[in-house]
RNA sequence: UCCUCAGUAGCUCAGUGGUAGAGCGGUCGACUGUUAAUCGACUGGUCGCAAGUUCGAAUCUUGCCUGGGGAGCCA
């Protein structure tokens, strides 16, 4: 850090790690915790840039300090000249001794709800407008800021556009959940015809719904740029009610052209090991608190994901072990079944002990865009199942040929003109191609060992929750 | 949506038919280069909501609401 003539404003985390003896600077943030001495007070500021907070000293010399003190509680905003000093106490290399000292909001203790110790994430997720200012929830947002910067990084060192693909859209294509609507109408006033509401007259002329996926969207920008990725917001109306579910989430999906299912397995599995060492590299603070306090397996699987080759096996090969495997499970295993969360879980977290790419699936359990192997018994099709976390990746070989994709349209009892834009990029200039989607939070709950969701996306949508 | 557990002070919980409890927090005081400081005192309740059984219900019964865990669906 630089001296500067005037005392300038930094940041915390640039303090502690590079503050100098003898500088004066001004910091801004809440007060965590104030320990009142005799003649000086100590206050731990936090500005949300590190775990870590500054521990500030506030001489009873300074102007107006038994005013401002009484005014500092926990939650309270100040703003701090000081200058920097060595700190004759234990756990921190600088403390700051106060030169003038601004509150810029109370927060009157006998009614803000975070107090000097654990609370549940259960009873912080009731206080969603305070609770970044915790240290897990915020070691939690500053790593999935990583992971999101560390996405767009990935695929832009590889030359993948990113493109914008539509939240609004008229496809309730795949089937890949129920779809929230859209619509201008008055919901206590549709205008009906001939028995049934008449779409003609909503805004874009047809029922329109919230998206489930950019997939489609992303083969059509991928048919003219080769490698694109989405990274956005999707939503699902399921009323699925566990730690693993939102309503309203955010997905990659990479699709890139001329690419096969090893190729996308290769890209996946390149993915997830530069995310992770990306966050292990710049949030090395974060990950050893949630090591110590969340989850205590944390850097052993981030270390294993970087450093060791993810297990690959066909279907077929992982029914093949499930059956070896002498496990009574829940659900009888067998040659054609949907694989249960048990099944995924065994394969995951016993025998391979890591994420395992789970490759050619029957074709009647997957959807009809993913490319039908030789033979028609499976489709290219593959999974990367992680620890703990499950389904982490859904990826496949799209079907590039017309006729195929018509008749598995026609086979899944759809119909093939709604979908008259996507068979016309088979029609036109078709190419072998491949994407994965990728469930954002279930990343940052996989690196940060998170067990609710609803506990790494600020803002958490779920059945009968859009409090904040 | 299904199964299951829970809901008592601001928070975390104890209390299984007979006067509503603890720890933490908060307030006040003491002490102290402290680190979730420490010590003492004080403060604090529509026992989720509604009905029922009973002389009497936090406790038993029924319904509903909310939350956790698991399942299904998926990412």
């Amino acid at each position: 850090m630089t001296q500067p003539t005037q005392s300038s404003v930094f940041r915390i985390s640039q303090v502690l790690r590079s503050g100098e003896p003898d500088t004066t600077v001004i910091i801004r943030g809440w007060v965590r915790t104030k320990r009142e001495q005799k003649t000086f007070t100590f206050i731990e500021v936090n500005d949300g840039s590190s775990m870590a907070g500054l521990q500030v000293v506030v001489s009873d010399a300074i102007a107006g300090y038994a005013q401002s003190i009484k005014r500092i509680n926990t939650g309270a905003s100040v703003e701090i000249e000081g200058k920097l000093v060595p700190s004759p106490g234990k756990g921190q290399r600088l403390e700051m001794q106060a030169i003038a000292l601004v509150v810029h909001g109370e927060a009157d203790p006998e009614t803000y709800p975070l107090q000097k110790k654990r609370h549940s994430f259960e009873f912080l997720r009731d206080i969603g407008h305070l609770r970044s200012r915790t240290n897990t929830l915020s070691a939690v947002f500053r790593v999935r800021n990583a992971c999101a910067a560390a996405v767009h990084q990935f695929f832009q060192e590889r030359g993948f556009l990113w493109v914008h693909t539509p939240i609004l859209t008229a496809s309730d294509c795949e089937g890949a959940g129920e779809m929230f609507s859209v619509t201008r109408f008055d919901l206590n006033k549709l205008p009906i015809k001939e028995g049934k509401v008449d779409f003609g007259q909503d805004f874009f002329g047809k029922p329109t719904y919230l998206t489930v996926s950019g997939q489609l969207e992303a083969e059509i920008m991928a048919m003219a740029f080769s490698d694109v990725y989405t990274f956005g917001p999707t939503f699902r109306a399921e009323n699925s009610n566990t730690s693993r579910h939102l309503a309203e989430f955010w997905m990659v999906e990479p699709e890139m052209a001329f690419c096969d299912l090893k190729g996308d397995m290769d890209l996946a599995e390149a993915f997830l090991k530069y995310v992770f060492k990306h966050v292990m590299e710049n949030c090395q603070e974060d990950m050893e608190f949630f090591q110590q306090r969340i989850d205590d397996s944390v850097l052993d699987t981030a270390n294993n994901i970087i450093n060791s080759e993810f297990a690959r096996v066909t279907y077929t090969e992982a029914i093949d072990l499930l059956e070896k495997s002498n496990k009574s499970f829940e659900y009888p295993v067998a040659w054609g079944i949907d694989m249960q969360s048990e099944h995924e879980r065994w394969l995951a977290e016993e025998y391979f002990k890591k994420p395992v790419i789970v490759t050619n699936y029957p074709t009647g359990i997957k959807a009809f865009y993913m490319r039908l192997d030789d033979g028609g018994k499976t489709v290219s099709a593959m999974d990367i199942l992680a620890p703990k976390i499950g389904e982490i990746i859904g990826g496949s070989q799209r079907e590039e040929r017309l006729d195929v994709l018509e008749s598995r349209i026609r086979a899944q009892g759809l119909d093939p003109e709604i979908y008259w834009w996507y068979l016309d990029l088979r029609r036109y200039g078709t190419v072998p191609h491949a994407g994965f989607g990728l469930g954002f939070e279930r990343l940052v709950q996989f690196m940060t060992g998170m067990a609710n969701i609803r506990d790494v996306i600020p803002f958490p949508r779920t059945p009968m929750n859009v409090e904040f």
